[in-house]
DNA sequence: AATGTGTTTTAGAGCTGGCA
DNA sequence: TGCCAGCTCTAAAACACATT
């Protein structure tokens, strides 16, 4: 936070070329480095754990997507309790058809990237991350367009009113997770990136602003427009609005760590 | 201090709907 | 009908915060 070096942006070719130069020069003296490139020494440090290991890029593979769900359902067991383990084998004796369940939270947090990672090989932990939380909503929502259309723009008004209801003065004040019902059933980073990308392209100036002023542009000035949009795409075709789904504290294990590849071909619909 | 986890931004591909 | 503007989605980077 103090140090001059943050915030300075994306790594060019070169950056990252003369990164990798310094640290066969100086080893793992970061704060060296840092001053070479002019950046943190935080920032180096990172930047260098992501080059170092050579990692895929671009669309993930069928195969890569396979070992993530299988690789997160793994680590997520490893660090369940033995307390919830043994609940779970109980859970196994008396229902054997595997109708076991997780707590929503666990889906989403608290999961060990590193070792995710270390199980995906081709990935790192970032993707990873990503690529989870991408998958998990699709999963969570089973196939329900939450943000398309007409449900888009329902869902931004939602958002804004009830962020502009609880009138908080910071933005980590804000309870996502509770938030999220008023998209659906969807994890809490979902509605936050949702959020950001609203206040990024409604918002002029969005940067130099404080919260309470983001929400006020929002509320008396992006609503209404939202709201009247809304209103004509509903009359012109008699498009049918998807009530939010309320978020289940739950889930069935088989629902989101399923191994079919039906995720891409096409949705199918929901099955069973 | 290093490592691990969470949050916020950026970039760009790809789709969609309005309009010339 | 084809093009453009604006949108969502996907991927990933940068930074912040927490733990050990």
């Amino acid at each position: 936070m103090f140090d001059v070096n943050n915030y300075k942006g994306r790594y060019s070719k070169g950056d990252t070329e003369k990164l990798k130069i310094y640290h066969s020069l100086h080893g793992n003296d970061w704060k060296k480095i840092g001053d070479l490139v002019a950046r943190s020494s935080l920032s180096v440090a990172l930047k260098f754990s992501q080059i170092s290991s050579e990692r895929n890029h671009g669309a993930w593979s069928k195969a890569e997507t396979q070992k993530l769900i299988k690789a997160v359902e793994e680590v997520i067991l490893k660090k369940m309790s033995p307390r919830d383990l043994k609940e779970v084998d109980s859970k196994l004796q008396e229902n054997p058809e595997g109708c076991l369940s997780i707590v929503r939270e666990k889906l989403y947090r608290g999961i060990s990237w590193v070792e995710v990672e270390a199980k995906v090989e081709t990935r790192n932990w970032m993707q990873c991350k990503s690529k989870w939380s991408e998958i998990l909503t699709k999963r969570m929502t089973n196939g329900r367009d939450v943000y398309r259309g007409v449900n888009a723009l329902q869902a931004k008004i939602n958002l804004i009113e009830r962020l502009y209801e609880i009138n908080v003065e910071d933005a980590n004040e804000i309870d996502w997770e509770d938030l999220a019902s008023t998209i659906g059933d969807v994890p809490p980073s979902y509605v936050q990136t949702k959020f950001y990308k609203l206040k990024a392209t409604c918002v002029p100036f969005w940067q130099k602003k404080t919260f309470p002023e983001i929400m006020d542009y929002l509320y008396e000035t992006s609503l209404p427009l939202l709201k009247e949009k809304l209103e004509k795409k509903m009359e012109k075709r008699g498009a049918k609005l998807q009530a939010p789904a309320a978020p289940r504290r739950v889930f069935l294990f088989r629902d989101i760590f399923y191994c079919d590849d039906d995720s891409e071909e096409e949705d199918g619909g929901g099955q069973s």
